[in-house]
DNA sequence: AGCACGCCGACT
DNA sequence: GTCGGCGTGCTC
């Protein structure tokens, strides 16, 4: 029998088992090219992995259909990804998949996106004008809307002419208006001239530049307002000059208006963005024209770091200690170490930046892999606030706030500056109980409390999202309610009882529940609208407000006895991070804490601004005990709606891993014992986790490469719902 | 993950 | 007598 299939692929398939599939093909194909393939009764859209002639003894089914003439991955990036498959021990076809934009993750040939059509007045005159459309009343109304702006986006003529779709083709007709198809926003960019720089900045930029053209990792660390964009900003320019693409990626939270807006202006305006609020079409623009080297820069969240770039010159990771740059769910990759292995893989330089960086940079640090670049001074006039603590053993804070506090408050008010108090939970009570029947509100599906939510009068579990009605009476009794500990709403309330003609404006997922909301909000901050800010972490990330001189921390003791042994360190950066809110602009930056342990070490060294103190500190106890940066982690976690079935099941993987570490000489590695996990019961399902460590990445990856087939291969990992978490960043 | 097959419980 | 529950097995 002739066979034209000669040669054979393995084929990276999205499903969750940690292997490969074979085909036949007619020709070897490139790794990281999308092939259809049939998969038991369905077709799935694969990513070839290696091709070779020999022929298989099986009979293989055939590819039925290669979707990319050169490959959507490319070699680099496909490295990147098959490096990411074997570090996060996550199947080769899921990591494949997460590589791709979500347009080619389905059986469409790779060619270039359609674009958005634009339309512009292309005459002015206006006796030609008023000539043509005195008897079009919705032309004349269409040529006006147009007439305010340079391009319009067609898309969006819908919602503000009714029948623009004939009045544009009028318009056209008679050559009045003339419409564009565009990749990407055609309005001009504005161009700032680049600030000049500071002695130090200037020299941390420097450092970067020599760097061009060969890997190297700098960590850039500057004190919040010390212009750590302006160096960012600086190399990138230097790095366009040379032709080369830079890639910046930011927290979910901080990829606002105001920060594409700036990069644009400082770069030439030739930046694309990439977030999750995107359409898939947008994002797969973005995609393309950094693939074709159209774009100068591309400024994204998390998943950008697997944007294919064609002259790859330069990666920066603002905020680098930021948690939302790990995933944490599915395929659970840190952006940030993705972005350190794609920039060794590129043989570029990256920067990561940040006040308070993480352990594991400052831990680089320490043993050379970073080179640490400095931003020790306040940019401008600004100051660094002083930080005061208040006892709250000596001034009880019955509704939640101090008399020092409050009267803090009041000075600032006079003076008509603004005040942002600084609390990090959502709700009007976080406690609530019946004195009288002692009936507790507790969430059905977890094992946790509710928040009381007065505004909408619900209980509301911050875990699961589960409701249920309510007011300040007893559901069991009928009797009145007792509410303990404060939330946002909470504050809101008693400082609108004691300053009545105050101007208040709450900032929490519940007031700020989207962008836009959240952008509105911080706009009337900023054009001072507002007295008093009540926020949780929302506002402590990258905003700009001048007129803030007191930043007020109602509570700093929840990140003292936290379970997680990040808390201090994420206590640590939150407490800076918010206190940098004051006065940025005015010398008169001051920032109360509320505290009942003002002699806690970890609270004085926030005073002091001394988070290099603190670091040092943190990473020889991490030494001692064993915690990452200096041990690593890995964590299995399993859940299944039974009660004991997660447990039982990680004991069985136990079982296995002991076994295979005995048999493979592994004795580094240490394998704990399962346990439920910290709050198991979350969202109806039962959980529970396995902690492996070990000092060294090696032997504990080699005992994970043996362990996981095992596993998985077993009947009973179909009865719960696991995955394994390297490097996890938290242990709930 | 999907999807099929298969063997035991309460229903038209 | 069947519809359907989810345990088990397989996907080149």
């Amino acid at each position: 029998m002739t066979d034209n299939l000669r040669s054979v692929v393995q084929v990276a398939v999205p499903v969750p088992l940690r292997r490969y599939f074979d085909y036949k093909a007619e020709r070897d194909l490139m790794p990281g090219t999308r092939v259809l393939v049939p998969f038991g009764r369905q077709k799935l859209v694969g990513v070839v992995l290696s091709a070779d002639k020999q022929a298989g003894a099986r009979e293989l089914k055939a590819v039925l259909r290669v979707l990319d003439e050169t490959p959507a991955l490319s070699k680099n990036l496909f490295s990147l990804l098959s490096w990411a498959s074997g570090y996060y021990h996550h199947p080769v076809g899921e990591v494949m998949s997460a590589g791709l934009p979500v347009l080619l993750r389905s059986p469409q040939d790779l060619e270039a996106p359609a674009g958005d059509r634009y339309a512009r007045v292309s005459t002015d005159d206006p006796h030609i004008r008023d000539q043509l459309l005195n008897r079009a009343p919705a032309q004349r109304a269409l040529y006006h809307h147009l007439q305010a702006k340079e391009w319009t986006l067609v898309a969006e003529l819908g919602s503000v002419v009714p029948g623009w779709r004939q009045a544009l083709g009028a318009l056209e007709e008679k050559s009045l208006v003339e419409t564009r198809v565009f990749f990407r926003d055609p309005l001009p960019a504005s161009w700032t001239a680049p600030v000049p720089l500071t002695e130090e900045q200037e020299y941390a930029a420097r450092q970067i530049c020599t760097k061009l053209g060969q890997f190297h990792s700098a960590l850039l660390q500057g004190i919040t307002g010390s212009g750590k964009t302006e160096v960012y900003m600086s190399a990138a320019r230097a790095c366009i000059a040379q032709g080369k693409q830079v890639l910046i990626l930011v927290p979910e939270i901080s990829l606002t208006p105001q920060l594409v807006s700036r990069v644009r202006d400082q770069l030439g305006g030739n930046v694309c963005t990439l977030h999750s609020g995107m359409t898939d079409h947008a994002r797969f623009r973005t995609w393309w024209m950094a693939r074709e080297g159209e774009v100068d820069a591309v400024l994204g969240t998390r998943s950008a770091v697997f944007t294919q770039l064609r002259n790859p010159g330069l990666i920066v990771v603002d905020e680098e200690h930021d948690a939302s740059y790990k995933q944490q769910d599915g395929f659970r990759y840190h952006a940030r170490d993705l972005a350190i292995k794609r920039a060794s893989l590129d043989n570029i330089p990256i920067v990561l930046g940040s006040a308070t960086p993480s352990m594991e940079a400052l831990y680089n640090v320490q043993t050379k892999r970073f080179q640490l670049l400095e931003l020790s001074q306040r940019f401008g006039p600004a100051r660094l606030p002083a930080i005061h603590t208040v006892n709250l053993n000596n001034f009880p804070a019955d509704d939640g706030l101090s008399r020092p506090v409050l009267s803090a408050i009041q000075q600032r008010l006079d003076r008509s500056e603004q005040v942002i108090i600084y609390i990090n939970r959502r709700g009007y009570a976080p406690m609530v109980r019946c004195y009288q029947c002692l009936w507790e509100a507790e969430c059905d599906h977890c094992d946790a409390r509710l928040t009381y939510h007065q505004k909408s009068r619900q209980f509301r579990c911050h875990h699961c999202g589960h409701t249920r009605h309510g007011d300040e009476r007893c559901p069991a009794c009928g009797a009145t309610l007792y509410f303990a500990g404060s939330g946002t709403q909470r504050i809101e309330k008693v400082l609108l009882g004691r300053f009545p003609h105050a101007r208040l404006c709450r900032v929490d997922r519940d007031e700020a529940s989207t962008a836009n909301k959240l952008y509105k909000q911080l706009k009337s901050i900023r054009d001072r609208e507002v007295d008093i800010i009540i926020g949780t972490q929302l506002i402590t990330k990258g905003h700009d407000f001048p007129a803030v001189s007191l930043v007020c921390v109602v509570n700093a003791d929840q990140g003292l006895f936290s379970t997680d042994f990040r808390a201090p360190e994420y206590m640590f950066q939150q407490l800076l991070q918010v206190s940098g809110r004051a006065g940025r602009a005015a010398a008169n930056g001051e920032v109360m804490i509320q505290t009942a342990f003002p002699d806690d070490p970890t609270i004085q060294m926030i005073k002091q601004h001394d988070y290099d103190s603190f670091a040092r500190h943190c990473l020889t106890q991490r030494e001692t005990v064993g915690y990452p940066p200096v041990t690593h982690f890995a964590l299995f976690r399993a859940e299944s709606a039974k009660q004991t079935a997660a447990v039982k099941f990680l004991r069985h993987a136990q079982q296995i891993g002991t076994q295979i570490q005995q048999e493979h000489a592994l004795d580094q590695v240490e394998i704990l014992d399962a346990i439920p996990s910290p709050m198991e019961k979350l969202a109806g399902r039962f959980r529970a986790q396995l902690l492996i460590r070990c000092v060294r990445r090696g032997p504990l990856h080699s005992l994970l490469n043996h362990w996981l087939p095992v596993l998985e291969g077993s009947t009973q990992s179909r009865t719960v719902r696991w995955s394994i978490d390297i490097d996890p960043m938290d242990m709930s």
